[in-house]
DNA sequence: TATGAATGAGCCTTCATTCAT
DNA sequence: TATGAATGAAGGCTCATTCAT
């Protein structure tokens, strides 16, 4: 009769009311992408969410203000690792950093450290098809397409004087990453094509570069 | 005993629905396309689809059995008109058709020609994510993409002796096409992009020609 | 294109239209009695029973003006036929028709004749249940109820004397025909249970009738 | 660090939980037996039944999962009352239990007890017609229908020496019982019909067991 | 603060009925 | 007379949200 699950909540309850209010809307955060991984955009609702959170229904509401303030904020937090992984990549970097290396470093952050999560990619594609009809999402996607864009420009104006020719190996370069990323994460085997796909990529930005040297 | 009028106004009948039938479910399919567009794939209801169409709720189980089918339907007819555009473009082509050409032509087929509504773009978009969760779509999602890398590898072939190199060079461009395509359509000004998208694809294949001539 | 089907219902039509609408109302109760069988009552629709009748649906409200007038007209076919079953067997019959012989042939009647179809069967039972909600068709089950009654107590009358003693035993019998058809018609093997029953029916007749020899 | 008074309060809360769920299922099924009741089977939806408990419709879907979980949980519910009703008559028996007092209790409890309640009798029919096209229902009707055989070979084995007769004599009564319950349902009086039936049923049962004495 | 029981709006689907032909 | 295309009301179910505890 006695519901032991429900007591262990309870002790978790007043753990957590110790810890902070982050820590349970991080672990919302990562409930909410893993729901997206197994079950879908669609088939993600409050309840497989709070069930893979191990809380109740309620609490999204109660955190988020509602299941999209949820979205959203998993959404905020994908944007900001995405930025956060370039950076972290940089610092890490041994070698003195040449704009060529720096160029790859986006890919690599693009396409194989953050793309790698097929619960990631998921939500991913989710969220931008989402961003048709919906402004904050739509803003959001467009802040991070620009910041992608002026990251690269930033690299190859380095490389290539003329300014309009570094745009071009830009916007290229965008649309290749965005390209590759989305024809991988549709494809059969993705693991293999975003393998292939960093490779492309990497070629890619090592041609425009030599064309120029 | 046999009223061979009655037979034969009975075949006309029998024709007369055979086409409208056929009218009907065009008619269906361009509704949904328009409520896609306008609602976005989760807000596209069988309300929204009849309302856009002015017909009644259950017209949509009555030609296409069900929602699903419908969709099915829209994405199939969607994926014709995406395949009829470029055997359109090849046979109105007056030049003789230099595989620089033709690859050209695919690209203005994907970006130009086909992706010039709004409504369709965002239909395919929808369709792709929604093609993450739905195994049908997802089919139909490959076989196009496939198409488009087999399109582009036939054209490069020709002029790249090197099969690896001319392989590379067909994942590019479609890598390339699919970027662009996505950034037009998520921008603030797609029509903008969209003209820009060809222009960089245009030269990006040029320029690959140009390097084995 | 042609839709020979159509043309071949066309001929059809026209034939019916030298028959009778008796003819079609016939086919279609039938039809109905068909549906039910494969389809169970909740099954039964009118596309059902219209596509069982290789006819329109619309036939279905043109001749009876609703799906229930349909099952009401079905209904009273079922009732007609079990009563002209016993006159028949009682025309038929080539001894000399004493009073337990006539009990039998009740017996014989309600049992063995007129159940012995799976599809009567479960019309009867859905029809029996649906009685206690519609009042047109609980008059009939009560007409139909009571005639196997009197049936019963006439025959009985002229075997036993005591007028309060027919009527226990046309009562007693009355509920083991009507208990024995519906645990048979509800049991797993209703065909060998039916014959079952008869046994046990007939054997209880005889009993009652040597009772007071 | 534990806060054990917020643990007891969970205790607490998950008892009073458990008794409510018991409460609020009670609740429905009674509801869905008035439900049926007044407006058959068929009139039967998840707005009546919900109605008539005075709750939310979603409510059915939450406890029993679907409409249809609801019945089932209704009939073993009907079952199970039918199967107490028995054991009840017998503790709450006086007298020394003969075979042949069980025998009138067994008939009790299907006639009297149980089938006093119209609401109760008429789900019941409906049930048993359902039964022929859900294989579900189907199951637990045949397990009732051969408990009533059981109970009632058990006590005429004990009365009657030759098993084949005991076996007849026990198919006899359960049809009796059956159609006498079938007949007194569907009748214009049935309250009176059920009393007839009591009496028919009890000296069918005596004059069984005297026949061997 | 956190729960989860309860709600009810909205979805897709089915199907009896209507009506132009 | 007979068709079957079209309607739209009603059904069961899902699920985001609310709220008493």
């Amino acid at each position: 009769m006695l519901d032991y699950c429900l007591i262990e909540r309870s002790i978790k309850s007043v753990m957590a009311r110790v810890g902070t209010e982050k820590l349970r809307k991080q672990e919302l955060i990562e409930a909410a992408i893993r729901s997206i991984e197994n079950n879908g955009f669609q088939g993600t609702t409050i309840l497989t969410i709070s069930r893979e959170a191990s809380m109740s229904a309620g609490i999204i509401s109660h955190y988020f203000g509602s299941k999209q303030g949820l979205i959203l904020a998993t959404i905020r937090h994908l944007l900001e690792q995405l930025k956060q992984g370039l950076l972290q990549q940089i610092a890490a970097c041994e070698q003195p950093l040449t704009p060529e290396l720096r160029l790859q470093m986006i890919v690599n952050t693009n396409l194989s450290c953050f793309q790698q999560s097929t619960s990631v990619t998921r939500t991913w594609l989710c969220f931008w098809a989402q961003a048709l009809h919906d402004p904050e999402l739509a803003r959001l996607q467009r802040v991070n397409s620009k910041r992608l864009q002026r990251n690269l420009l930033y690299s190859y104006k380095q490389v290539i004087p003329d300014r309009a020719q570094a745009l071009i190996a830009a916007n290229m370069t965008a649309a290749m990453i965005d390209g590759l990323w989305l024809r991988s994460s549709l494809s059969e085997n993705s693991e293999n094509e975003f393998k292939q796909a960093e490779f492309l990529c990497k070629q890619f930005i090592t041609a425009q570069c030599q064309m120029w040297k």
